[in-house]
DNA sequence: TATGAATGAGCGTTCATTCAT
DNA sequence: GATGAATGAACGCTCATTCAT
């Protein structure tokens, strides 16, 4: 026997127990995704994070790779964003120092989202090679050209721009992918707010002061 | 009464076809843990990559934890070791600008050894614990020390020693950990011994640039 | 706002379903159990007897080891109440000829139950270890004091209480778990409830002749 | 490079070492099979008990199956010549308690050959079949019909032979196949010969005593 | 005789997924 | 929406057996 009422809905057309359910299970596969994999991360143990069956987390995403594309998804979103903030008409320095900030940040608030893409790079990008090589890549291109400039009028000392681009990305995410390492080769216990503001002192210092050009 | 010639044994005291197998095996389960993970690799994939029976595999190394540990213990030994060299009485100029070649070299010769490390801390190193807390551990605090007694001695500016390390680590690892990624935005193919070259200018010449100091 | 009707349940909480299978897997393993004992019979042969595939077979129990301690359970239940009626204030003529009659009843009616016990013995009872040594063994003993009042009030021969309850179990179990060998030798087919009331008369007359004190 | 040098051979055309080696698998089989059965026995654990390979094993007896009728071919000549013994030209009480410490003296020299067999009867004796219904069922008859005679003498009273039979296998072999349980209801450790004289006297005092004729 | 090496078949168990309710 | 029930495929691993030496 079943009663129905009529839901009421959200903007975007789901339910409210829809959308807290859906969370529920992003949030729950992230976790697992991130620390096995996309082959070694189980359904059962997601749908046991998130506090439901299994049918029932499979009722809001039809299989196991369809749930990893939306938790890449969701990743993907917030994860690159800091670059295309670059800006050609403002001051270099600050402006990546404010990008080491801006990543250092993310490391430090969603980690999982950090390791989800590492894992997916270490397998070979099967989901997200075409955006590599699509989306990312001309975003690349398009902020390396901003560096070139910045290098062009003198502000910058002439490196080649990707491979700063690719040395703030592996640092930054560096403390989130090897958080373990960093904890116990630095003897921490969980990494704070106050630790990360002294490792994006530190890791500017360098950067900054590896390419600003020498002042005499 | 009967003799048996013996196998011919080498200095290891194994047959020379056991030395082959276990070697085919570790090469083969290091592409597979890699990829996947310990929990997402199977054994029958890393036994039909190693071309031979599954039980067969398992008669080298009695379960898939045991080939792991060995792959592990495979990759360490000369995972770290360079940092080992770092030679206080040395120019540090030179001393980092090779340990960041070394770095370069091993994960251009070997960056499965790289990935696998990076998978085993993706997962929380429930294997490598002790490894980091101990041994690696005071490897760094050595090599921290080092470093400050070059800064006491002017010779580089006043950076925190572990997040150069960090810094070194995670952006050499990096060309072999995002392999794919570095491939699809710089629109390279297969990295090759001449890109390898220009990634260690450009990267010893931030590093090196951003830790010496001034010269007035 | 929904209200799902819950699947009608039983007393003990489990739906006719849950109850159904569960007891055709007891059914099923309890015949295979007898018959190769617990390393020699196979899950699959079990869930073939049951009519289920394997694994909806673990839904129910989750392991092997633990069907198999279910399937003790249910046997113990009713393998051993029959010596705890042995009572002291009547007569034991009539007293032990109906415990063997009882016994030879169950021997008919379950001789699974009597070959799984034989089995879980012949292999030193890993799992019934503490039960013999506990609640068996002071259920023994109490109606080893019985036996012993009715030999100091004269109504028994002296003899040791302990064997005579050994050599009744041994002798009602015989029938069900070297029932091929009393077939064969006896050149029956299966035994009838008439065979039974004759085995039933042999046995309680040499037994009760046995130990019944002379009349002079 | 071998050395082959004629072997000095036994009266059965074997070497010293065949021999030994056979009779150390047979020993070693015997616990095994006892313990598990022939299905949950394996050769690897025979093996390991004879202290040999497992391929060399199977160069002695071909396969499981036929290592297990060596030792049920083993087993059985011992086990049921007493029975064969029985004389009608003599006393039945001093031939039947010859006949119990008999079989006792058996349970207590070797019970595994006791497991063995009653594991093959548990799982409906698919090896020993023919032999049931042949040889041990013509000699059962034989022995029977002496029973007969010292019944019509009016030397025993009147019971079914067969049923006599059964109960003093029964009874006897309990003591080797449920050890586990007599030593853990009478709470002894390992029986010794102290405890099987014990019983020897308790088993033939009830048995006798319950079908020799009254004396008045 | 004896063993290292090898394997197809099968073991107990878990997996992602589906179905019925 | 949610769950109990079900399963084919695959998992890690062991089995009896064979082969080469």
């Amino acid at each position: 026997m079943k009663t129905v009422e009529p839901q009421s809905r959200q903007a975007n057309g789901k339910t409210r127990i829809q959308a807290l359910n859906e969370s529920r299970i992003i949030t729950a596969a992230e976790t697992v995704f991130a620390e096995h994999g996309f082959r070694g991360a189980t359904v059962d143990e997601i749908a046991k994070r998130a506090e439901m069956s299994k049918p029932n987390l499979l009722y809001y995403f039809k299989n196991k790779k369809t749930l990893y594309r939306a938790v890449l998804d969701h990743t993907l979103n917030f994860w690159l964003e800091p670059l295309a903030e670059l800006d050609a008409d403002k001051d270099p320095e600050s402006e990546i120092r404010r990008y080491i900030a801006h990543k250092l940040e993310a490391s430090w608030k969603n980690p999982r989202a950090s390791r989800i893409f590492a894992s997916e790079m270490l397998r070979g990008a099967p989901v997200l090679n075409s955006y590599l090589r699509g989306d990312l890549k001309s975003l690349v291109a398009d902020k390396c050209a901003v560096i070139e400039q910045w290098i062009a009028a003198g502000k910058l000392a002439p490196i080649d721009p990707i491979h700063l681009i690719f040395m703030i990305w592996a640092t930054t995410q560096h403390y989130a992918d090897f958080d373990i390492q960093v904890k116990a080769v630095w003897g921490k216990g969980a990494l704070n707010k106050k630790e990360f503001d002294r490792i994006e002192d530190a890791v500017s210092a360098v950067i900054l002061h590896g390419i600003l050009p020498r002042k005499h």
